[in-house]
RNA sequence: GCCAACAUAGCUCAGUCGGUAGAGCAGUUGAUUCGUAAUCAACAGGUCGGCGGUUCGAUUCCGCCUGUUGGCUCCA
């Protein structure tokens, strides 16, 4: 994908557990949040002028969280269905007498579709089978869908006859925007909709779709607007394949981080703490460091230097930084302690930005790269919460690169590089690129739309030499720069941004960074901020969902484990632990009184990547017996060849992951 | 923050149409010494998330709070 010349990637890379559940197409952002789907859908589609976040939601005829083709078959069943469930709900709620129901928007999704309704009661999830008997009712009715168009001012008081306020809001638009105002009818429902349909309600498979989950969702994605009830169906062609889609998110969910975060005892989250603060337990540290000897190591080899900054600082530091007008509701609320305001800091920027004016002076000085892994917090509203992949304490892989304006398409080159090199080692293949640029809002984007434009065209410059496909977004931007954001997508399917680097021309100036440069004159530094592995918590929840929670030797919480046969070798079994740990290898040894194969089971269990078995036979030869993790054949040698093929598999970090048959 | 659901032992889950609760695994103890995914037995373990209300009596019904989950919004 970058066409670098690089570090080759480890070979064997097993990619077992690396099957998505749903797969995104090249440069369609599957995974995101309908605002951001539609806006990239409009920019895919020449749609500009609907950038502005008003105008850009659309009823359920205009852009929408779909890659499947518009004219195909399943995009018509899902559509179709969307508008049977609406006469189901419909109909439902007339029957029983409890009022009217006000119709949102109803499109198809990749996995089904569905449809937003201010409904006059809450529903609950058991009303969800009577919904869909209707709707199967309808199916079978074999009601023919009809489209008409009505002009402007008809369209407006049909709409308004039926007291379809929200789709009124719409209509408005649409006549605004000069465009035709479509309907479709089956049956005894209409809804104002551009299509394409099924010919008629039969024609959608009877036993392929399924509703789904009952979910709140603010009209027109703004949290402003009222909250309208969401039923999500699931919809396929065949039966088969909905059941095959229910049968890989159950099996998704078992590689669930927080669930095998517990089980393997890698991180806990207590109330008493508080929500968002994770606590590493051991296993899970061994984790982080071994993250961190990586990212110590590559970053050496790039030229970075190494800084550590404090936890609180003062609010002056974030008024210069811009922070506190532009990033304030995201960060925790001031201490105050001798009339100074103290924060904790949400960011590292900031302070790598003091190191940087303490160090330089002259463009000789520069390309500056500071690095560090630092503690952070961001007060994220409690509701956004999610194990942990969404923190309120958060350590990052964050690095600054200070360089003069000649220097930025090189080390953005560089990181890109860097990038690619992780994303490899890890075998991480199911990931996209997305450039985030800015949009003409002032309240959101620091104001110099010359710099912005000319920041945006160095990255996409930098991306495109490099062949990496990537899409651009607007108005995902930092505050002070243009980003290249590396998503990926949970167990669950939901898109999280894994790595992040923005082009920064604000702070230099604001910073007072300057520098003289060659021609004498007085030069501020561009800023590259870079995090390849993001934070601890979400990079290692990715990685734990990615690996399935049988991480390769050189991450693995425990790397080897001793089981010996029988007590008798519990003495040899011990001395091999103590030899790999002479040699800084995690190992254990499983010196309890449970049965033999209780051990292996135990081990397996937890997925140690090497357990070494000793009997008889391997005592009296200096041998050990390895099981690798999930694999059935064994191999006995010597212990000292062990040793060594082990400590390169560590330093190597190879990606060996065989897979555990018993989970294929 | 918003909409909704959920909260019983360390974990996974039963259960009580209102009369203060069980199972499996894990744990402890004892026996067992075993060559590749669970040896046997005994024991221990819970203010049934918290606080109020209704009731003779609440883990069960109601309200509020806290936390979690699924969405929305926001984001590393």
């Amino acid at each position: 994908m970058f066409g670098l010349p690089i570090t080759s990637p480890p070979k064997n890379a097993s990619l077992v557990y690396d099957q998505p559940l749903y797969s995104p197409p090249k440069n369609v952002a599957t995974f995101s949040n309908l605002y951001t789907v539609q806006r990239s859908f409009a920019l895919r589609k020449g749609y500009r002028h609907l950038l502005d976040k008003k105008t850009i939601v659309r009823s359920c005829v205009r852009m929408r969280k779909q890659t499947v083709d518009k004219n195909s078959q399943l995009y018509k069943y899902r559509h179709s269905l969307a508008h049977v469930m609406a006469q189901a709900v419909i109909s439902y709620f007339k029957d029983a007498k409890l009022g009217d129901v006000r119709l949102g928007i109803g499109p198809p999704i990749d996995t089904g579709f569905y449809y937003d309704f201010v409904l006059p009661r809450a529903l609950e999830a058991e009303e969800l089978k009577e919904i869909e008997q209707r709707m199967k009712k309808i199916i079978k009715e074999k009601q023919v869908f009809e489209r008409f168009v009505l002009p402007p001012q008809e369209a407006v008081k049909f709409l308004e006859e039926r007291g379809e306020n929200y789709k009124l809001e719409l209509v408005q638009e649409f006549i605004e925007q000069g465009e035709e105002i479509s309907f479709y009818t089956n049956g005894p429902f209409t809804d104002m909709c551009e299509g394409p349909h099924v010919e008629k309600t039969n024609d959608i498979p009877f036993k392929a779709f399924k509703l789904d989950s009952i979910a709140g969702a603010y009209w027109r994605g703004d949290e402003k607007n009222i909250m309208m009830t969401r039923i999500y169906g699931l919809a396929f062609e065949t039966p088969e394949e909905l059941a095959l889609f229910e049968r890989r998110r159950k099996l998704a969910l078992e590689r669930d981080h927080r669930k095998l975060g517990r089980e393997l005892e890698l991180f806990t989250i207590s109330e008493e703490v508080g929500k968002g603060l994770p606590l590493w337990l051991p296993k899970g540290t061994a984790i982080r460091d071994s993250l961190e000897a990586l990212a110590r190591e590559t970053e050496f080899k790039y030229g970075y230097d190494r800084v550590a900054t404090p936890h609180i600082t003062q609010s002056k530091l974030y008024h210069m930084s811009g922070h506190l007008p532009y990033y304030k509701e995201s960060m925790y609320p001031p201490m105050v302690l001798d009339d100074e305001e103290y924060y904790l800091k949400p960011m590292n920027c900031p302070h790598h930005h003091m190191i940087c004016k303490s160090l330089i002076r002259s463009y000789r000085d520069l390309p500056l790269r500071l690095a560090e892994y630092g503690q952070v917090y961001r007060f994220e509203r409690s509701g956004e919460l999610a194990g942990l992949l969404r923190v309120r304490g958060m350590y990052m892989n964050d690095a600054h690169l200070y360089c003069d304006e000649s220097h930025v398409r090189e080390e953005l080159k560089k990181v890109m590089e860097m990038h690619k090199y992780y994303y490899d080692l890890f075998g991480l293949s199911n990931y996209w690129v997305r450039l985030s640029v800015h949009d003409q809002n002032k309240d959101k984007f620091v104001d110099n739309f010359d710099e912005w434009d000319k920041s945006v065209n160095m990255l996409r410059e930098v991306l495109t030499e490099l062949a990496i496909d990537f899409e651009e977004i607007p108005g995902e931007a930092a505050f002070y720069g243009p980003k290249i954001d590396f998503q990926v997508s949970n167990v669950v399917g939901r898109e999280e941004t894994a790595s992040t680097n923005q082009l920064d021309f604000t702070s230099g100036p604001r910073f007072q960074l300057e520098y003289a440069g060659a021609d004498g004159q007085t030069r501020y530094p561009y800023i590259i901020h870079r995090a390849p592995l993001g934070t601890h918590e979400r990079f290692i929840s990715f990685l734990i969902e990615h690996y399935g929670g049988a991480f390769p030797t050189w991450m693995a919480p425990i790397q080897a484990r001793v089981i010996p046969v029988a007590p008798e070798f519990f003495e040899y079994a011990d001395k091999i632990r103590m030899r790999l740990r002479e040699e800084g290898i995690r190992a254990e040894s499983d010196l309890s009184s449970d049965s033999f194969s209780k051990k292996i089971r135990n081990g397996t269990i937890q997925k140690i990547p090497n357990l070494l078995i000793v009997g008889g036979n391997e005592r009296d030869k200096e041998e050990v017996t390895q099981r690798r993790y999930g694999q059935k054949e064994q191999e006995t040698q010597g212990l000292e060849a062990f040793v060594a093929w082990i400590k390169d598999e560590i330093r190597l970090r190879r990606n060996s992951r065989p897979v555990n048959p018993l989970e294929a």
